[in-house]
DNA sequence: GCCAACGTTGGC
DNA sequence: GCCAACGTTGGC
């Protein structure tokens, strides 16, 4: 069982969109970083991932859901009509991957950036590492139980 | 292969 | 809207 955190802007797409979503589920599509997609390709169906909302008035974590369905050719990649198309993707050779998720739960409260911060055992989560962006990251066993500790205090 | 220019991310 | 950090692009 692997862990991880995905980052998205609830303006564009949040926990909430995805808890009314048919099945409670979705493609995790659009991500153009290398670094991200190769963690994707590493998802495994019942992997566990927390759902972060950033650039919004209070970034954090929001809640959780699973890995349903393991790493396919993201099709947001040949759709010229999407903001994510890549002229240069193959079918043949598909560059990006997507993977979907479902919903597992809304935590009450969000767990902030400040917060996450606060926590000596996060001190290593990437998220946290200056300057680090990436919207696709993975996370240790103790630093997923961490969050969820402070998830069920709040 | 170097590196300057540019675009994007994302917190504040 | 600002700006630091980072990734990508493309000329050489």
């Amino acid at each position: 069982m692997n862990y991880w955190l995905l980052k998205s802007e609830p303006d564009v797409f949040g926990i909430d969109d995805l808890a009314d979503a048919p099945q409670r589920r979705t493609a995790w599509d659009g991500v153009r970083n290398y670094q991200a997609r190769n963690f994707m390709r590493e998802m495994r169906r019942g992997d566990e991932a927390f759902f972060y909302h950033s650039s919004c008035a209070r970034p954090g974590i929001v809640g959780r859901m699973r890995i349903a369905r393991e790493a396919y050719p993201d099709p947001t990649q040949f759709d010229p009509d999407d903001p994510h198309f890549d002229p240069r993707s193959r079918s043949d050779a598909p560059r990006w991957s997507a993977v979907d998720v479902e919903f597992t739960e809304r935590f009450a409260e969000t767990i902030t950036l400040p917060r996450l911060r606060e926590e000596p055992e996060l001190a290593e989560m990437l998220i946290l590492r200056r300057g680090n962006r990436l919207s696709v990251t993975p996370l240790t066993d103790t630093q997923w139980q961490a969050v969820l500790a402070l998830a069920e205090a709040s």
